[in-house]
DNA sequence: TCTCTCGACTCAGAAACTTTTAG
DNA sequence: CCTAAAAGTTTCTGAGTCGAGAG
């Protein structure tokens, strides 16, 4: 791969070596079309190492985002104390946090259960039975209160338990830890065959696998209906394998399996399909008691102990094995992942701390103590080679610290980030092809927030990042558009055609130069090199500090924006500016999900159900029409009214009024079945036909009338015009409600906002941002989410990223 | 020096599972 | 009120980034 890499690199890089005359192979063209372009070498490197000093003292005072501490005024007191009463713990105040919150807990544990037994006695009037179905609910419901209340309190006592590391001061960082105590890692179970009437057919007939066979062919057979089994690199990398495995462990009864398409697994297949049918079919209880089960048998690894505290431990469990889904073109997706065991494992414990009997016969493959790093355990994975490891879960000190400090250094960033782009900008004209190329790639990573892009290996999906573009992924558009179009990180498509600066535009046009459509943009620049350079403005920056940056300051901004717009919304609102800001930074990020499988059903559906509305407004104007035709003409236009629901016509309505008709009558129909079942059951006396056939043709009659008002611009009124408006008012709300719901929506199908949550949004931002805005910060955070980011929950609201 | 490889960590979307909402 | 579907959350594990050290 290198040495390919270097070979096709010619033009360009000879251009560079030359280094005085660096400028030979650019030429013609562009020398004329850009005169800036000859600004002497000396004066173009001197200022920037001049620059570069400058930024290493902090200095420069001068940068944009200067709304830091003060900026946003205190929200009214009023409110932050009228609804501080549910969550007595937040005001516990900053000072006495320590100490007290820790007793209060328990006490508050203690004496929450007693209150629970009071509703008992009530009037035992009335009907025995309602009265017994009534008290049956009410328990319930205050059943269903009572364990909402314990979660919660359950969640309090769990968030004061945490270790407060961000109150500590920190020291040096190479050491992770200084005791360790875990139980090492939980194996799946072993492998259960399949009941011996579920087997395989190969050319017709059935196959006897023994186990280990059986085992990885069942991997397959469960896969049948996915995509995987439509992909002939991952049918054919099974088969290779699995054939392997036949080699050791034939079929019992001796039939030679060969070709893959003469392989029917549909048996299996449909085993486990019944299998998982049974699976759902458990009742909840059940369920539950399956899972306490498991968690009991689990609890061990769940957690270790830390410097003396007890913490989460995330992966505990082994990976089972099975095939190997690499994404998008990897080249070996299908493989077999083969079974781990404790030979291949690696724990990482302290020196003091008993070492752990793993739950499958074998010993482990080695122990160490090193504290210098932060894993458990690891193992090398056997279809690519790759380190797997067993980290503290994202809740624990080791990965909160580690959080709070990248998003402290994408800050940091904010001091820098003016003079870089300056330096870049001038860097862009340099005559230094690495220089150059390294600008430009810096604009990109700044501008797009593209990922630094490392090399990849010939065994692994062709995809890239901004080092690793080539020349097919960019395409030029004068005067100044680029069009991006490339696979980036899990195959994820990014396409993109931003306006960039002219000399962008110019520097990717000579780069492209002389170049195949395969051959690196930048064939001067490495993630390394970048990086390095990167290091020496400001310590510690890397191309993936922007992107945590960029993020988080975009976020910052757009919810400051939309300040105004905050002070008297309603909850809903505030969450709609909240998710847009969110799903403007997902989509700069390129955070992409699979448009869920119903949604074009489910935007059929508002569809349908805002045509229903809108004929709703309709047969209200018109009743309006009937009543007091002036005011209507004072308040609507009739071509604009004509306009929208021009998809309105006669048939239509005539469609659905039926349609709806069918609908009301079946109600009523069932209503009076369901009414008699009733009075039944209570020994009451049916209510006679004739109330069903009132009903019903109550309903005809009323569609009767609507299908004559059909088309005459009329409606009979029901009440007066002053009622008809102020309904007509409420039902436009709604209409415009759902339709903004409906492009949201729409707009959304494709835009993961998850990711950038979890990793780019400094939590800080929207801890500050509910607290200044009244809003509960459990609604944006989800409980993983509440348990990742303790250490964000206290900042003031008018913290600024 | 510079490049290459290894190791350890963050970040990524899909799948599985759970809770809420709609009908 | 009950069920089914949708929405939301958590788990899973693959795919990146990037520093360090060897050659």
């Amino acid at each position: 791969m290198p040495g390919a890499h270097e070979a096709t690199t010619v033009p360009a890089s000879k251009a560079v070596n030359g280094n005085g005359k660096a400028k030979k192979s650019k030429p013609t063209v562009k020398a004329e079309a850009d005169d800036d372009d000859d600004i002497p070498l000396a004066a173009a490197t001197k200022p920037k190492r001049v620059a570069k000093k400058a930024k290493i003292e902090p200095e420069s005072d001068e940068e944009v985002p200067k709304p830091k501490r003060k900026a946003a005024p205190r929200k009214s007191k009023v409110k932050e104390e009228s609804d501080a009463d549910h969550d007595s713990e937040e005001d516990g105040g900053p000072k006495k946090r320590k100490r007290s919150t820790k007793r209060a807990k328990k006490e508050e544990s203690e004496d929450e259960v007693p209150d629970v037994p009071k509703k008992k006695r009530v009037k035992k009037e009335e009907d025995p039975e309602k009265e017994k179905i009534r008290l049956r609910k009410e328990k319930e419901k205050e059943e269903r209160e009572r364990k909402k209340a314990e979660k919660i309190k359950k969640e309090e006592e769990e968030a004061a338990a945490v270790f407060r590391w961000w109150e500590q001061d920190k020291k040096d960082n190479s050491q992770k830890w200084t005791t360790l105590e875990h139980q090492g890692v939980y194996f799946p179970p072993p492998y259960e065959p399949l009941p011996p009437n579920v087997k395989m057919i190969y050319d017709g007939k059935t196959v006897d696998l023994p186990p280990d066979s059986e085992e990885v062919m069942g991997f397959y057979a469960a896969l049948l209906e996915t995509e995987h089994a439509q992909d002939e690199t991952f049918n054919s990398n099974f088969f290779a394998d699995w054939l392997k495995v036949l080699g050791t462990h034939p079929p019992r009864n001796s039939i030679k399996i060969k070709a893959f398409d003469k392989c029917d697994f549909r048996p299996v297949f449909q085993y486990f399909e019944e299998e998982k049918a049974k699976k759902k079919a458990l009742t909840t209880a059940e369920k539950k008691a399956l899972k306490e089960e498991r968690d009991k048998i689990e609890a061990p690894y769940a957690f270790c102990i830390i410097d003396g505290r007890k913490e989460k431990v995330g992966n505990f469990r082994i990976e089972p094995p099975g095939l190997f889904r690499g994404r998008g073109e990897h080249p070996r997706k299908g493989a077999l992942k083969q079974r781990v065991r404790p030979e291949d494992i690696t724990l990482n414990i302290g020196k003091d701390s008993a070492i752990p009997k793993p739950n499958m016969p074998g010993k482990w493959k080695a122990i160490q103590h090193d504290n210098t790093v932060t894993w458990l355990a690891n193992w090398i994975e056997n279809v690519n080679q790759s380190h797997k490891y067993v980290f503290l879960a994202a809740g624990s000190s080791l990965k909160g610290q580690s959080d709070m400090a990248k998003f402290e250094k994408a800050r940091e960033l904010k001091d820098y980030v003016d003079q870089i782009r300056e330096d870049y900008t001038v860097e862009l004209k340099s005559k230094v092809m690495a220089e150059r190329q390294r600008a430009t790639a810096m604009y990109f990573i700044d501008k797009l927030a593209l990922r630094a892009g490392n090399e990849k290996g010939e065994d692994e999906a062709d995809t890239v990042g901004c080092c690793s573009l080539r020349c097919e992924h960019v395409t030029l558009e004068p005067p100044n558009v680029i069009i991006f179009d490339f696979l980036g990180k899990d195959s994820i498509r990014y396409y993109n055609n931003p306006a960039v600066e002219g000399q962008v535009f110019k520097n990717v046009k000579i780069f492209k130069e002389n170049k195949d459509e395969g051959d690196p943009v930048f064939d001067r620049v490495t993630t390394a090199s970048l990086n390095k350079h990167l290091n020496n403005q400001m310590k510690g920056l890397t191309a993936k500090v922007f992107r945590t940056y960029n993020a988080s300051i975009t976020f910052q901004t757009l919810l400051d924006e939309q300040q105004e717009k905050l002070k008297n919304a309603t909850f809903p609102e505030k969450m709609a500016i909240y998710n847009a800001a969110n799903r403007q930074v997902a989509i700069l990020c390129n955070h992409q999900r699979a448009a869920p499988k119903t949604h074009d059903q489910s935007m059929e559906k508002m569809r349908f159900k805002i045509k229903g509305l809108r004929y709703d407004r309709m047969k209200l104007r018109h009743q309006l029409v009937a009543l007091d035709s002036k005011q209507y003409k004072k308040r609507f236009d009739k071509e604009d009214e004509e306009d929208e629901d021009s998809d309105i016509d006669d048939d239509w309505i005539e469609d659905y009024e039926t349609q709806l008709e069918k609908v009301e009558l079946e109600k009523a129909m069932k209503k009076f079945a369901k009414d008699n079942e009733k009075r039944a059951a209570d020994g009451q006396e049916a209510l006679p036909q004739e109330d069903l056939d009132t009903k019903l043709e109550g309903i005809k009659t009323h569609f009767a009338e609507l299908a004559k008002e059909r088309g005459t611009g009329k409606a009979k009124g029901r009440g007066d015009a002053e009622k008809v408006m102020t309904a007509l008012q409420k039902l436009e709300e709604k209409i415009a409600l759902q339709k903004s719901n409906m492009s949201e929506k729409d707009k959304g199908k494709e835009v993961a906002l998850s990711t950038s949550k979890i990793n780019y949004l400094d939590p800080r931002i929207t801890v500050a941002w509910c607290k200044a805005n009244d809003v509960d910060v459990r609604k944006m955070f989800s409980k993983t989410l509440m348990t990742k980011f303790p250490w964000a929950m206290e900042v003031e609201d008018d913290w600024k990223f």
